[in-house]
DNA sequence: AAGCGTTTCAACCGCGTCTAC
DNA sequence: GGTAGACGCGGTTGAAACGCT
């Protein structure tokens, strides 16, 4: 049914008749649009502006509903699952956030852009580096995200270990996330052939997750902070097991346009060096905060960044 | 406690695309 | 095919929250 035969019969007015409000929304705006798309369901946002009697743009309606009001919007921490789908989207297909959003149920464009801007390219600032140069995108890739599924796995592993009945072994490079489409394997996320539904677990909250569950030193952040970037750049690699580590990134997919593995384990090479002089780093894998960068490590990085790429 | 800088995220804006006429 | 209005997307803004001194 067009929302232009539901029973509207006000006259159409200009913007300027209406009189439109701007700014946040009300407690009573916010309960009409939930009750007027309740009733006639949604489209048309001008005409169902006007029928459902809000001084609010269609534009405004439909962001306040898709972005805020629609049930099935998630909010809270975005988990480390979906980081890591992020980070693999963006890299092929960039500021397409309607796209990548479509593969994090519950997640808006609007929410990953934000993560994006707020998170990502902070530490591309970080690091005196676009984030759109090839040096950060590379970081992201052979430094973050194998970072990421490293900690999934050890938040899994963490999980299974205290979980009598499951049969989980997490090993550094053998895991495949159950519920989701990450591959840890392969550090490749199965995307479905077009428009399918290949997405994180949508009932992976930061309420129910392992992932949060197990690192409650997250603190109440949107994001959870031990992935940041910064921390990768903290994180001990030369502990006699970094073996994994290395693992764990040596199996993932790369596309062929990006740096080739030796130019990856120099990268290793520079965090293991940077560590070697950051007696302060977490040790444990904590959380550790963003402000923990210091000039030298900074400096160090980029140095081996534009000495390897 | 106050002031100030930073971060976060909801909301707006502009523009390109789609659709109905 | 042309046009106007609606829609959707990505970029940007600004207020509130937060943290630090």
């Amino acid at each position: 049914m067009d929302v232009n035969d539901r029973g509207c019969n006000s006259a159409i007015q200009s913007e300027e008749e209406m009189d439109l409000r701007r700014g946040p929304w009300t407690v009573e705006e916010d309960v009409t649009l939930i009750n007027y798309i309740t009733n006639h369901g949604e489209g048309r946002w001008n005409s169902l502006s006007r029928c459902a009697g809000l001084k609010r743009t269609g534009k405004s309606c439909r962001l306040r509903w898709l972005n805020y009001l629609r049930p099935d919007v998630r909010r809270g921490n975005i988990t480390l699952e979906e980081q890591l789908l992020i980070l693999e989207l963006h890299s092929r297909w960039g500021n397409r956030w309607s796209k990548i959003a479509q593969h994090l149920p519950g997640r808006t464009d609007n929410e990953i852009k934000n993560y994006w801007r707020t998170r990502v390219q902070k530490h591309a600032k970080q690091l005196k580096c676009d984030v759109n140069s090839k040096q950060f995108k590379d970081t992201v890739r052979y430094l973050w995200m194998p970072r990421l599924v490293e900690r999934i796995q050890a938040a899994a592993g963490a999980s299974s270990a205290s979980c009598t009945t499951t049969t989980t072994t997490a090993t550094a490079n053998t895991y495949n996330l159950s519920n989701n489409n990450i591959n840890m394997s392969s550090g490749q996320v199965d995307l479905p052939p077009s428009g399918g539904s290949a997405q994180v677990n949508p009932s992976f909250t930061p309420e129910n997750s392992s992932t949060a569950a197990s690192s409650d030193s997250f603190g109440t952040s949107q994001v959870s902070p031990i992935s940041d970037l910064t921390d990768y750049c903290n994180y001990p690699i030369n502990n006699n097991n970094n073996q994994d580590y290395f693992q764990v990134n040596h199996v993932m997919n790369y596309p062929e346009s990006l740096i080739s593995p030796p130019s990856y384990f120099n990268h290793g090479l520079a965090l293991q060096a940077s560590e070697q002089n950051s007696q302060w780093m977490d040790m444990d894998g904590g959380d550790i905060s963003d402000n923990l960068w210091n000039v030298e490590d900074i400096w160090f990085l980029q140095q081996q960044l534009s000495n390897n790429m």
